[in-house]
DNA sequence: CTTTGTGCAAACGATTTGCAGGATG
DNA sequence: CATCCTGCAAATCGTTTGCACAAAG
């Protein structure tokens, strides 16, 4: 029951967020955020349509990119690219920075405070500087052994 | 006559790494590393393809690619991710930070110098960190009236 | 009822691949 | 001379688009 309610609740919140960004609240859409904002990794396009239609066939590929990018619009995702060729997305849009495991791929989320906020306003002369973001290399837990 | 001797003794350079990583020299190969190396910017397969063609034309498009893949794997060029479905090239293997145009989206190289050194030792319990790089968002010189 | 979204399939653009001929070491 | 590269065209893969129908507000 809490449960329940809580999901509820969840739902809600969603559906009151994409109401406020003016997006029309359709099953992929919610879908798709719902889905985004639930995980922790950082799906591409097809990762995402085999996830959803798992659960509950609802979405065209078609579909997927275009509520994408109303989301994106919205801003209420992200997109991530890191490997050539692979576009990503993320429904954090809070400042943070990223990791990427050079062995398997996987991104992971790094908080905005680990480091020293860095002082991007005289990078140069002439440059208008507005925000910044640290991409970090090396090898996740899971690889460690194999690398 | 300076000018001539600095231009052959450069072009023994390229030569001499390119041999050096176990390439062999061939005049595309050649062409695609000099003149990633002769700019500032980071040009797309259709941009190099475009300019190199220009003065000399010397190259299909299949022969760039597998060109730039080649110099990659030598460790003499780097790809550059910062649109979707854009992979442009960077001769500039030393580390650097980006800037990068949300007006024109031109990147434009910033010297690693710029900011402190960030610790990345810790950023999380398991986690290997072997390098990273910061990518700066803003508006260039150029685009700084229309924004 | 008007507007916008969906889903299909076709179109598109960037990148890769197979293969025959050619250049490199 | 053996190996590897080039260049063409066809294949592939991710993404976009046109359009008829359906759903949302």
């Amino acid at each position: 029951m809490h449960e329940d309610l809580a999901v509820d609740s969840q739902k809600d919140i969603i559906v009151q967020v994409l109401k406020e960004k003016g997006l029309r609240v359709t099953p992929q859409r919610f879908a798709v955020y719902a889905n985004l904002l639930s995980r922790q990794d950082h799906p591409t396009v097809d990762q995402l349509l085999h996830d959803l239609n798992q659960e509950f066939p609802v979405s065209s590929q078609a579909t997927i990119y275009t509520s994408l990018q109303a989301l994106q619009t919205a801003g209420l995702v992200r997109e991530v690219l890191l490997e050539p060729g692979v576009t990503r997305y993320d429904a954090n849009v809070d400042r943070h920075h990223h990791f990427r495991c050079r062995c398997c791929g996987e991104i992971e989320d790094i908080s905005w405070t680990t480091f020293e906020p860095l002082k991007i306003d005289n990078v140069r002369e002439g440059l208008h500087a507005e925000g910044y973001e640290v991409t970090i290399y090396g090898v996740c837990d899971r690889c460690q052994p194999s690398a």
